[in-house]
DNA sequence: CTTCAATCTTAACACTGTAAAGATTTTATG
DNA sequence: CATAAAATCTTTACAGTGTTAAGATTGAAG
């Protein structure tokens, strides 16, 4: 019901489309709902038919792109899981796609709807962060860890990771080397 | 001459002062030249007279922060400069000031301004890191740290401790354990 | 065919940053 | 001291923003 419409074809589809690529282009700052609406051709109260304001909308972009970020993942430790450098793969891939879409860090945590609690283990919604747990656990447990260390180098090794993300994109951080270097020291 | 004007007093810093309230308060999302003007009890196009626009001012309230950032940092070290301990407390601190004042981190890093290049040791713009660094490097040196080892060191903790601030703040992540403890495995 | 709900447009409102022109007051100049 | 110049502030105006309310259009259901 809410994925055909009529008139115009699928525009809820087409507005969350047309909303990362101006994400990409010019980045959250100058992003604009009646922007958006433009490019999709249409009135700019159009989106309100299927957003109720215009975090909704970028809420549905967001998710959008975080399952875009997902496969990327994914597919950068598949067939390699439980392996001793699964989580270094892991953790270069989750750099790399940040790289990659300068605009999507700044994007992605400009609101603080993502909610991850380390103290409890299954309440976290941020599918990435899950990820990166599993494949890390299995690597703790590969090289014989005690189970009471786990929680400190997985909090280690995951805000060392999303810092340098953080580093590179929202900051003005360069560096020539090779970031598998930098974490894998910790491994 | 910027310093004393004539009429209202000291526009240019009470509007810097009024703006970073502002920011403790609400946030940058819904930061407002309209708004500190108001608070100052000025006409709106007042602020124009003492930056170029919008940006100028925030850069200016960001200097403010900065350096009162500095501070905190500076005396969390005060007399235990070289010790082992150091850059333990250092990056308490780090984290602490943000978890005081969880809207400066999203306004600090709002702006891409600043630019930081670890390929090279004199070029950076960021106080913070500067402290950092020359306090990492003393506790390298003090446990005997192979020099090669200094730079991939330095910017695993750096972006550790940058990390946990980001997480803590820009995103929504809560940990009931101490910090310090994650990022003192790594010493 | 008629009814109804979903979708889209037009019009309006309050708010935003910024520019232009003019008024006011301090400072500098002769 | 008087006058000119510069700095500061106000008023007015404009384009852009998100959002609401009312009405038009169209697809589907009865």
């Amino acid at each position: 019901m809410k994925e055909k419409p009529y008139h115009h074809g699928d525009l809820r589809n087409q507005l969350i489309e047309a909303g990362i690529q101006l994400i990409n282009k010019d980045g959250i700052k100058s992003f604009s709902l009646r922007k958006v609406a433009a490019e999709c051709s249409v009135s700019h109260t159009a989106p309100y038919s299927h957003f109720k304001n215009i975090d909704e909308l970028i809420a549905a972009m967001g998710e959008h792109v975080t399952e875009q970020f997902m496969d990327t993942l994914r597919s950068s430790v598949q067939g390699k899981e439980g392996s001793h450098e699964a989580i270094s793969l892991l953790g270069q891939a989750y750099i790399d796609f940040f790289i990659a879409h300068p605009q999507y860090f700044q994007f992605l945590f400009y609101h603080s709807g993502i909610t991850i609690d380390l103290d409890n283990y299954n309440s976290d919604n941020y599918p990435p962060f899950a990820l990166f747990r599993t494949t890390a656990y299995q690597m703790f447990r590969s090289i014989g860890l005690p189970d009471e260390e786990y929680s400190h180098k997985l909090i280690a090794l995951w805000s060392m990771v999303h810092g340098i993300a953080s580093l590179l994109t929202n900051n003005g951080v360069r560096y020539s080397g090779n970031w598998r270097d930098i974490f894998a020291i910790k491994l």
